[in-house]
DNA sequence: CTGTTAGCGCTTTCAT
DNA sequence: ATGAAAGCGCTAACAG
């Protein structure tokens, strides 16, 4: 025997299909006690409600809703501030009874997906550039997060404004001042920027941040020499410590690494006390994000708190309420003692 | 103007819509000329092909896959071996050309997704047992990885067999053995075992480790206390570093670490190691799992290494392979300086 | 409160 | 090589 279908169910109860239908889709249209009778009927047929596929396709929406991340899941995943982003997404689309698909930013296309979701949310400019493409045109509604997309709605914070607030709350004048900087240009490994063209994937975050930077610089009098601007492919550890090394064994050395994740900073901080090197007094440390393990360490890291699991309620939030506005999420200096 | 449709393509291009369905599905049945013109010209009117949750609907099928973990995904996302598998899985469905859909193993039922996806393959038995019940009268495909369910396929390795290598290669005769066990009860903290029944669920990987372990202390004539039998809710820092605290300060103090992943070994060695112990001299500690992390700490770990990503693999072929039988993989005995 | 009916967008015989 | 037509399983109007 084959799995029950509403129609054969309808049959078997002696009603007619509408019927059954109503009865899992709006209680409101027919008696408690029929509803109760039928639910309970269904239960033993082996009939757990409505076919999703054939439902979506009829009602021209699935419940869920896909999450597009910048790179690969395998990627995503071991970072901390993503993932507290995704559970914050999940915890909202919880409360609303959606359902979360995740999905790679380095795909070669939305297709396969597209017709089974009632929509999208990326989390940064997906790596993969043709997806920027299909999800412009896309019919269905796209919400971003940590990018701008023309004519989308986003949520995002104040990236210039907080790389600003950061750099300010550190620097000093007569600093020598080296940034350890995520995904500026197209490179593989960590890097010097040098001449390379800085790479402006959608208005990326880290271009944002760079120009906060540049900007409390400019106003104490600084300059920041471009061998002292560093390109790091990803936040982890190994990039972060091929930078730091390098940055570090300069000399004179930079008195200042302003880092744009926590991550980068914890591991610079972790090279430059291996180096002999005491923070705050020989160097002073800033990161980005906020993120637990900073709090652990010693010396705790001076950043710019974005609290990205309520970034991840927020996203899912506005996705649902189909407001079409750019949002700005509030964040928080918060000084350690690493500056 | 809406998304066209097959059938508003048709009509534009003059043919029927059963030859727009063959140009993209069945090459074959038409000519080469023909396909290439049909195929341009819906490019042209914004068409990318079938609409997949109809096709999905038409044919039973979807290419989606969708991989049930056995807790919450923002658990699952920050342990390694676990995203180590689901590497594995995503590389080879790519291959396969289907797609991945995450789905969280503590969810309440599998109803919001099993009409869309081509079936599901188990990571580890879900967190929330009504789920066990739905998968068992499933009308689809279910592949288990590292728990059986009867008459379902299966990937796992002898986690029996490879416990008691591990615990043969590290144990002397006179030791005092403590086991940092992973759910082996059902308690939220890290605590002893006790008296409290062990919670088999589904045979689950940790009871099998056990017995395991078991075996070879009572072949060297070995036993395990009590007390130094724990239980912990989850593989991460702060579960181990209670445990482990708390076994390495009693007195006399155990020989030997028996560790049911390598997150908890790790951390136990850096608690024996802050304590002023000595490995492997005054301490023995053994792994399981293998992960990078342990290549890169000293002392290294001897652990069993158990190659997750290819496991993913093999369990992506696997449930490809319409194949119903239970497969064991290979793991390897690695020794590192801990032993 | 219940039944009838017309599709949602597609694939697939079966004719032609 | 192509077209007509029958559904896949369901929902929403509408009529009763």
């Amino acid at each position: 025997m084959s799995k029950p279908t509403l129609k054969s169910v309808a049959k078997a109860l002696g009603v007619s299909t509408a019927t059954i239908s109503n009865a899992f889709n709006r209680p409101d249209q027919l008696s408690v006690a029929l509803r109760e009778k039928i639910l309970s009927s269904c239960a033993e047929l082996g009939y757990d409600g409505p076919n999703k596929a054939a439902q979506s396709l009829r009602k021209g929406s699935s419940g869920i809703v896909a999450v597009i991340l910048s790179d690969s899941l395998e990627y995503m995943v071991s970072d901390p501030v993503a993932s507290q982003f995704l559970q914050g997404v999940a915890r909202e689309l919880e409360r609303q009874s959606k359902h979360l698909l995740l999905y790679s930013g380095s795909a070669d296309n939305l297709d396969s997906i597209t017709d089974f979701v009632d929509g999208f949310i990326c989390y940064g400019a997906p790596r993969n550039l043709k997806l920027i493409e299909q999800l412009k045109r896309c019919p269905k509604r796209v919400l971003t997060v940590d990018f701008d997309l023309p004519g989308r709605p986003s949520v995002n914070i104040d990236n210039e404004q907080a790389a600003y607030d950061s750099a300010m709350a550190v620097l000093k004048p007569g600093d020598r001042v080296a940034v350890l900087g995520l995904r500026l240009i197209d490179a593989a490994d960590s890097r010097t920027v040098g001449t390379a063209p800085l790479w402006d994937n959608q208005s990326s975050v880290s271009h944002r941040r760079l120009d906060g930077y540049q900007r409390a610089m400019q106003q104490l009098g600084l300059t920041l020499s471009n061998e002292l601007l560093w390109h790091l492919p990803e936040s982890n550890q190994a990039c972060a410590e091929t930078a730091a090394k390098a940055v570090l064994s300069q000399s004179p050395a930079p008195t200042v690494l302003l880092c744009m994740s926590d991550l980068i900073a914890l591991s610079a901080m972790r090279v430059a006390l291996a180096l002999g090197l005491r923070i705050p007094e020989q160097l002073r440390v800033v990161g980005f994000d906020g993120i637990e393990e900073t709090l652990r360490y010693h010396p705790t890291l001076t950043s710019v708190w974005q609290f990205s699991d309520q970034k991840g309620e927020a996203a899912a939030r506005a996705f649902q309420s189909g407001q079409d506005d750019n949002q700005l999420l509030p964040y928080e200096l918060r000084l350690g003692e690493s500056s």
